[in-house]
RNA sequence: GGUCCCAUCGUCUAGAGGCCCAGGACGCGGCCCUCUCAAGGCCAAAACACGGGUUCGAAUCCCGUUGGGACCGCCA
């Protein structure tokens, strides 16, 4: 049997990491089984439901790589099939009619829930005579007994059904909740294996009911922990980003996020790093662990930093394109992108960092640190820095060697140290102290760029190198 | 309140009775390298929640305690 999986979010919000990370799962465990990934799309909740809410998490699963093999399904527009299977269930009596009026119902929640009772429904429509012209709602009826399953990550689990309440299948609008419509689809779409997060363990044994009802096949159960913020409670926009596409915005790689998500919860043995043919390779639900786990920004932020050294320039300049944009920067005809990733990206964690770390590679005039200036561009480095600039014309081609070669020339020739002379420069042509290595710098930057900065610097330098109390010369 | 789930360094985890006075990774601290900042290398601190069993032997199995979490909707 070919093994099937199904990522089912409601559209009620954008996709976020905890779903991400159960789409992962699903779609890792489908594609190591060469099986098929399920799209459905369960928006029987018409009031809360939105296609914007649709649109971020197809376009969350997209940009992660998770490519589902059949859907989106819509159980908006399968109501018909749920009516039919509730029919069925009425008809068998199965299920019966409910004419407890709603807010009655949660009135008597909220009372059972303040005298510490469980606030279960007490199946009185069970044998209630019908009421004509009355609205209704259709109850399972929770058959007497336990129900045990096995499942794939938490082991034996079972329930005694006097926990279990004759849950709605039916609202009185004749809508379809939950419960009836996962099974009747996963049923219908030939699910093998529900994968999904163990918020849902205390559903499993009413929808196992309701496969027997409905005499379908039980599938497998395998329930993810739950991921927590730092505080260990579940994961909210108080933990900071939650939506996967915010990640995006911040800079991060799909992969790096892909990497981190299959990590937490998942692991094989002392292994880190993961592409993605690897990840579906070596994934299997007996490695993942029971325990709920907290999402840890730093160990995200250090695999993208990973991601972001060793993914090859040419892939990350489109990505880095994108940031540049956003702070006002087209470069996307610039050559020289490449090489100026190159210079960036041991220092920077995020491609929003890059971006904002490249721009002195782009602009048209650099303006100069004040304390950077002052310490640096001094009357004592003039000379020397009107020297490199008259042994840098002459270099051809404008590479990294040929570039220390000139600083090497000046370096012997003025007797300073490659420090004393490096830190004015990187002024010089970046305006502050920080920067990657001179020469790589310089060779990205490129010749007729370094040279019109160098000596710019000159003007600005004798201005301000009035010597500071006490020092001058 | 009831039911269910969970429990190894701060965090993610390895560990499927002896290989473990517990290994890796992130982070943190130190040192080295060094033109700045990084990156990199090396070193260090840091955990089997507790109590009972079972066993020649337990982080690993069982029970209890404690602590965390989830669920208890005509939401999904």
């Amino acid at each position: 049997m070919t093994v099937r999986t199904r990522f089912a979010p409601s559209p009620t919000g954008y996709l976020h990491i905890g779903g991400a990370r159960t789409a992962l799962f699903n779609y890792l465990f489908a594609r190591h089984n060469r099986g098929q990934f399920v799209l459905r799309i369960e928006d029987t909740d018409a009031a809360r439901s939105t296609g914007e809410s649709l649109n971020a998490i197809l376009e969350g699963m997209l940009w992660l790589d998770l490519k589902w093999d059949e859907g989106p399904y819509y159980q908006s527009k399968r109501l018909g099939l749920y009516r039919e299977a509730a029919a069925q269930l009425l008809e068998k009596n199965l299920a019966y009619r409910c004419w407890c009026a709603p807010e009655e119902l949660e009135e008597r929640r909220k009372l059972a829930l303040k005298e510490n009772r469980p606030p279960r429904y007490d199946g009185r429509c069970r044998t209630r005579p019908a009421q004509p012209a009355q609205p209704f709602a259709v109850r399972f009826r929770v058959p007497p007994g336990k129900t045990f399953f096995n499942d794939m990550i938490k082991g034996g689990i079972s329930f005694e059904h006097a926990e279990l309440e004759d849950l709605v299948l039916l609202r009185s609008d004749s809508t379809p909740t939950y419960n009836l419509c996962v099974v009747v689809d996963d049923a219908a779409m030939r699910i093998t294996h529900v994968i999904r997060g163990d918020d849902h363990i205390a559903n499993t044994p009413k929808q196992i009911l309701l496969y027997e009802a409905l005499g379908g096949t039980v599938p497998s159960f395998a329930h993810l922990p739950m991921i927590l913020g730092s505080d260990k409670t579940r994961l909210s926009k108080r933990h900071g980003a939650t939506s996967v596409m915010a990640y995006k915005e911040m800079g991060y790689l799909p992969h790096a996020l892909v990497n981190y998500l299959a990590r937490l919860g998942w692991s094989s043995g002392d292994e880190e790093i993961f592409g993605m043919n690897e990840l579906i390779e070596k994934f299997s639900l007996e490695n993942v662990g029971k325990s709920s786990g907290v999402f840890n920004p730093e160990k995200l932020l250090w695999l993208n930093h990973h991601y972001i050294k060793t993914t090859p320039a040419g892939e990350l300049k489109p990505l880095l394109l994108q940031h540049l944009k956003t702070l006002g920067v087209d470069a996307a005809r610039d050559e020289r992108c490449e090489a100026i990733i190159s210079t960036l990206r041991e220092r920077a964690k995020t491609l929003k960092e890059m971006a904002e770390a490249s721009l002195f590679y782009f602009r048209e005039k650099i303006s100069y640190e004040e304390k950077a200036a002052k310490k640096f561009l001094t009357h004592e480095i003039l000379e020397p820095l009107k020297l490199l600039s008259k042994k840098l014309k002459k270099v051809e081609p404008f590479s990294e060697d040929n570039v220390k070669k000139a600083f090497d020339e000046v370096l012997e020739e003025t007797g300073l140290k490659l420090g004393e002379l490096a830190q004015p420069v990187r002024v010089a042509l970046t305006g502050g102290t920080v920067s990657p290595g001179i020469f790589e710098m310089i060779a990205a930057l490129g010749k007729e760029k370094t040279i019109e900065r160098i000596e710019e610097s000159l003007t600005p330098a004798a201005a301000w190198s009035s010597p500071r109390p006490g020092k001058e010369e």
